[in-house]
DNA sequence: AAAAAATTTGATCAATTGGTAAAGATTACA
DNA sequence: TGTAATCTTTACCAATTGATCAAATTTTTT
């Protein structure tokens, strides 16, 4: 083949895996930080360490990274939601999903801005996704809705329950160059995870026991 | 004069105060949505209906209108909580904060979005503003901790509960997309704000009654 | 080791973007 | 009403940016 564009070979090199990846992980260094339009090709070139022509034979185009990155995340994004099962108890349910919530802020904050960005843009990219998300909530909804049904759980909107979730989680990905300028020095260690896990289920558990 | 810039001259004219007006409205429509490095001073210039040279007759720069929106914004966006008094009484005190900072989300969306933009991309214009904030919350803390130590507020991190509140009372302005997507057409008309105060409402009240 | 395939680079392009210069049009005011 | 100051526009510039191409280099396969 007289110029093989690499996404478009049958099977992948070894060194097609290594740079993809590297790009990939670049593209999300610049991107979670500085949204698309603000990121350009160079940086990402740059924090992957190769050259823009080089980076552009692996990926056709800007938007073609930010598209990949934006569907892998989208992916695993829920997966904590949809693992909360009708059948355990309420408040555990609830808890554990805060938890698991929280260490994706801690573990993944550049997916969490990725997607902050997206949202903030008003998810010109991800309408579709969106609208599976309804669907999600729609359904988890129903089963909190059960539990306060039985008195196993505050009487509350759901919705709002939810967003209230991710909203308190997330701000620790988000807001994250905030929150330890406020937390101080001593404070903002690592240890500022545990403290908000602390704080939030408490929150959560008084504020929702029925 | 040969060329006056419009910000030099001594006394505002009526044209100067109705145009600077109609830049700044549109640059905050614009910023809002899509950052600092998103934005065009072509799309500012269309959002306020002149051409690209006569906005910059007003402004020398991208830079110098977006410094004065952000400058606008942080002088009225701690207002609300700097309201919260010590000698009243706890849980209304933070009823009222959530509250006022719900209107705000409600009334005030883009600003809202054009801080979260700020606060995503490392807060690069703003590091002194955050220190003011920090010895902001440090003092409130401090009020916070005293009524904990009265009985009349329950024991908890007086910073978390702080981020709690900030989270998911902004997350109706930046997460707006989603929150309506999720709602769906019934729910996410206007009244979707008052749902959400009544929910957090109860939230915060029940959880941290003493 | 030679051929074939895959990868990398340097030069380059067209479009966009932030910003300027200067001439022309309008407004305020004596 | 005349004129000086203010405002607006047209034309333009230099830098950046997303993307291409062909040639050079490296890797893989035979």
């Amino acid at each position: 083949m007289a110029k093989p564009r690499a996404a478009e070979t049958r099977k992948r090199t070894r060194i097609q895996q290594e740079k993809e990846d590297r790009i990939l992980e670049a593209a999300l260094e610049v991107f979670s930080v500085h949204g698309f339009r603000g990121s350009t090709i160079d940086q990402i070139a740059k924090a992957a360490d190769m050259s823009k022509p080089n980076l552009l034979y692996y990926f056709r185009t800007k938007e073609a990274i930010h598209r990949l990155l934006i569907g892998r995340l989208l992916d695993t994004w829920l997966d904590p939601l949809r693992e909360m099962k009708a059948d355990g108890d309420p408040l555990s349910e609830i808890c554990s999903y805060i938890r698991r919530k929280l260490e994706m802020a801690r573990d993944y904050p550049r997916e969490g801005r990725l997607f902050t960005n997206e949202i903030l843009r008003g998810a010109p990219h991800i309408q579709e996704e969106l609208r599976d998300l309804k669907s999600l909530v729609d359904e988890k909804s129903r089963i909190m809705q059960g539990w306060m049904k039985d008195g196993r759980l505050a009487k509350c909107d759901p919705y709002h329950l939810i967003f209230s979730i991710w909203a308190t989680t997330q701000h620790y990905a988000d807001f994250d160059v905030q929150v330890r300028t406020v937390l101080g020095p001593e404070k903002a260690g690592e240890g500022r995870f545990e403290d908000a896990a602390r704080y939030l289920e408490k929150l959560f558990l008084e504020g929702l026991k029925p």
